[in-house]
DNA sequence: ACAATGGAAACACTTTTCGTTTCTGTTGTT
DNA sequence: AACAACAGAAACGAAAAGTGTTTCCATTGT
């Protein structure tokens, strides 16, 4: 059933909401321009709602794929980090107020089912990184691994209500800023000296 | 009835559409924003089509009133060019693909009245423009200026087809590119030299 | 010839929103 | 105190749009 249609589908459905909405976007309008008919797709999906959640679901796993594929390097925690980074923030920028507004308000389960599985995929990757940074030294010994992950998570999340839009550069910004904050707060004498060498070669 | 209370209503309106989409935000919604129940509203507009096409309208009108200014500060045609550029790049972001989709597909007349006003006050802008600089030795004077004004009219259309993100910034080098062509394909050779003067100093 | 598949479009139903109206409370005036 | 005017909240009836299902038809493969 993950056949090349089923791929086209989810890639082309999710350009086509993105680039115009999510409701200005009839079935009747994603059938349009993929050539198929509505049978054809809802052999595919069950309703609208599952489209969507395929859709964010299937975006949702390159994500978790390239923190995995980070992770399983196993290099440094703090490069992990600054690899990290630019690609989580580019990642949130797809959700835009309109369409948080839309999956909120219409698709309150879809909305729901995504955003723990993003919570729990962040909480999974920053335990680890912390958990292997303490390991190399860059971390300090005494954090409380749980509580600190936890906070990371709360960052987000409260950066996510913000409301910008997606070309609002102030995103980087904030985002940077709360990365960088993350990082101080963590690191051994070692693991600042590392950091702060990093960052000066960017 | 052009009082503070319609000001709001448009300005208010106009960032909430813009946020989340016009058909995203019910009338609803909109009163519930401004805290005004919808008897009041529609003492301000007709409808919603009404509504949207009044939002726009106030919106082309700044943008027409600091043309004006520009043309009638009387300065040289190509620093008004140059003014002008960037503010209408800026202008045109507005119209994203999902709100030209949806003014397209729900408002129709609102869509045409829009564009008709927007077409004449270029058309009108660039042709006064084309004038000064002939009369001014910077423009060359075998120049169709209808069918010049006309032209450019065309490209600026045709730039909007190409339904780019509000976050893209390829509209500002296409567009930019699209403005030297014009200058540099009328000017004179002291107009020429005036130019690529002014490009140095950016 | 028949079966399977898929597209186009009709269909019945649902949902949402629209614009209108009613009810109620508040404020101002006499 | 009584009355008028006004505005908010919400109910209301209607319309529009969209959903998901089904039918009809054409094409392809066996």
């Amino acid at each position: 059933m993950k056949d090349e249609r089923y791929e086209r589908i989810l890639n082309e459905s999710g350009r086509i909401f993105q680039t115009y909405g999510i409701r200005n976007v009839s079935m009747d309008d994603i059938c349009t321009t993929l050539g198929i008919s509505k049978k054809t797709l809802y052999q595919y999906v069950n309703n609208k709602a599952d489209l969507i959640f395929k859709i964010l679901e299937a975006h949702h796993e390159v994500y978790r794929q390239f923190i995995q594929d980070q992770l399983d390097q196993g290099g440094n925690a703090i490069d992990i980090m600054l690899a990290v980074d630019s690609f989580v923030c580019s990642e949130m920028k797809n959700y835009t107020p309109d369409n948080i507004f839309v999956l909120k308000k219409y698709y309150p389960e879809v909305y729901q089912a995504i955003f723990e599985m993003k919570r729990t995929s962040i909480l999974e990757g920053i335990t680890a990184n912390l958990n292997a940074g303490i390991r190399d030294g860059l971390y300090r010994k005494d954090l409380d691994v749980d509580l600190v992950a936890r906070m990371f998570v709360k960052n987000l999340e409260e950066i996510h209500q913000l409301e910008m839009s997606s070309s609002d550069n102030s995103y980087e910004k904030i985002f940077g800023t709360m990365y960088d904050h993350h990082i101080r707060a963590i690191v051994t004498p070692d693991g600042l000296e590392y950091y702060e060498k990093k960052k000066q070669r960017q």
